[in-house]
DNA sequence: TTGTAGGCGTTATCAT
DNA sequence: ATGATAACGCCTACAA
């Protein structure tokens, strides 16, 4: 049932090896053998095994994808991107995810890098260190991390401090003076960076910052920003826009709260998001927020870890994306 | 650098052969060769390398997952509920997808049922057909068809009439008498299911059918549903319900294009979707839709996928799930 | 230009 | 209980 190399080759009147190079577009055929040989892998049908391929060669053409869960539409967004440049290129996508798995993240890891079934590693997340993915580059396979700036490893991320100051700048241009900013506790590096931009904008603007304003979530969901909601209203003096640096969907969860609660969006608050999730334009109303590039950095990943494979990049690599400031009706 | 059995062997001065059947936890190996293997191979930080392994074995231990594309959330959430599952399969899912690739749909099939890289499929799509099955029945790659009904191939899939017909139902108890109904062009076989429930629910309620309130478009966006509110709002006489089988993108876009126009939901007019998607609990008023139950299908699937695979499962075989009416604002 | 031969790392079948 | 040995299907020197 199964064409091999050798079923050709014995039809063709030559050696596997021969075929091999036919099928391989090796230089030192002629024309004849190349022209019967590729009739007959026709004819019947031929598919290299690339499970043999890869054991001949020590490459397997995949590349493992790993993302912390599926469930973000951020996530993804960059998968999205990852896959359709993808289509041009000669590797296949093996998926893995970190969370409520058996392994421990380091185990994957280890797994991945030992086991030699895939060339090289696009992670993303916003949280790794840079210690956990060293077992990659001890292995040597290629590996590139996606939303998180990291100077030690090649990476793509954007611009979160100037993101940041950009959407404050906008609130405090629009005369907002008391901006709560909701921050979320698992979003490592990137977060922190959102942070510094509220508050550098802050400081331009000889606004003075507080602690009391910042609130933190655990989570990019509605439910997050529902439970924010009540917290954002006591506030005194009151807060008059929030911005978002958790998400979207934070910022999502505190507009639906707030309207409930008789507070008129953006009248009575202004509610800036990040990300630019596709419910940003679902809700009512549609959601100002921080778009990043997500399908852009999906598809500068994929590209750098196969130039990394093939061996046409040296040394790190960063590359930074600039992220757009979308003005809609929250704010 | 990369430690193979050999080198374990060597320590532990027996053949590979030996390590190989302690690694696989065979019987007949003394308790002391057996620990002293292990010990060592623990030192060394042996991983096995699976693309031997494959080779050896003829087994992959990887899953190939085709999607339509990645864009649609709908089948995100399936294949979420593949990976969750998976997380205590030790099976690698391979990503695959069919639209804007260079090669068509068929080729791909081709492929992957003949590069023995994978040991099982899920296709998830609506409209795939038998035929373009059968080519992994002919190398006999396990298979499974995910959102849609096929006879003589396992799969997949809700009760999509019952599900329509749950909906018509409901509107028909509100007392509507005119309810639109907005069909997708491109999602075969289910889609006409939905069309029979909504046709069966009329005639149950002696409500005569007519195709003029059928609408038809392209795809499930919310841009497609803003390009169908006028239709509905210029048919006479007036439309006081529609129901979207096309999806709940579309319906919300009925929704937001309906607020626009002034007309209020759901006072002027009732929306139902289709899914439940994410969106439908963002958009304002919230939606009525009708459920699929899209982590269980994904659940599903895997299972049944590695049960073929690993031989426990003989005939065909086919899971139908419910369906669930989840009632919100929009009717 | 093509054939020979060996190896990639593992598993599996026999012996012993 | 363990060792030899031969696959698995392909690639790649090197030789012819």
């Amino acid at each position: 049932m199964t064409v091999t190399l050798k079923d050709i080759a014995e039809r063709a009147g030559v050696t596997s090896a021969t075929v091999s190079m036919v099928i391989n577009n090796k230089p030192n055929i002629s024309e004849a053998t190349r022209k019967k040989v590729l009739k007959i892998a026709k004819e019947l049908n031929y598919y290299p095994n690339v499970i043999a391929r890869g054991l001949a060669t020590k490459k397997s053409n995949a590349i493992g994808v790993i993302v912390p869960n599926l469930a973000s539409s951020f996530i993804v967004r960059i998968l999205q991107g990852i896959k359709s440049t993808n289509r041009d290129i000669d590797y296949t996508v093996q998926l893995f995810d970190t969370v409520g798995q058996k392994e421990s993240e380091s185990q994957l890891f280890q797994r991945l890098a030992r086991e030699r079934r895939i060339d090289g590693v696009i992670l993303i997340s916003a949280t790794v260190t840079e210690e956990e993915l060293n077992i990659f580059r001890e292995e040597s396979v290629p590996s590139i991390v996606v939303a998180r700036k990291c100077e030690n490893l090649d990476s793509v991320y954007v611009n979160n401090e100037q993101g940041a100051s950009d959407a404050t700048d906008y609130l405090v241009n629009k005369g907002h003076r008391v901006i709560a900013c909701i921050t979320s506790s698992k979003s490592g590096l990137p977060m922190q960076e959102r942070l510094e931009g509220y508050k550098r904008s802050l400081q331009q603007h000889d606004i003075e910052f507080r602690a009391d304003l910042v609130f933190e979530v655990d989570d990019d969901t509605m439910r997050s920003g529902i439970g924010t909601f009540p917290k954002i209203k006591e506030m005194n003096p009151r807060i008059t826009a929030a911005f978002c640096p958790a998400g979207d969907m934070v910022a999502i969860g505190i507009i639906k709260e707030a309207k409930k609660e008789g507070v008129r969006i953006p009248e009575d608050l202004c509610v800036v998001g990040y990300d630019d999730l596709p419910a940003a334009e679902v809700v009512e109303p549609s959601l100002t927020t921080v778009r990043q590039p997500k399908l852009e950095m999906g598809d500068y990943a994929i590209n750098m870890i196969v130039d990394k494979i093939e061996g046409r990049e040296a040394g790190i690599k960063h590359k930074e994306l600039p992220t757009k400031f979308i003005i809609r009706e929250s704010a």
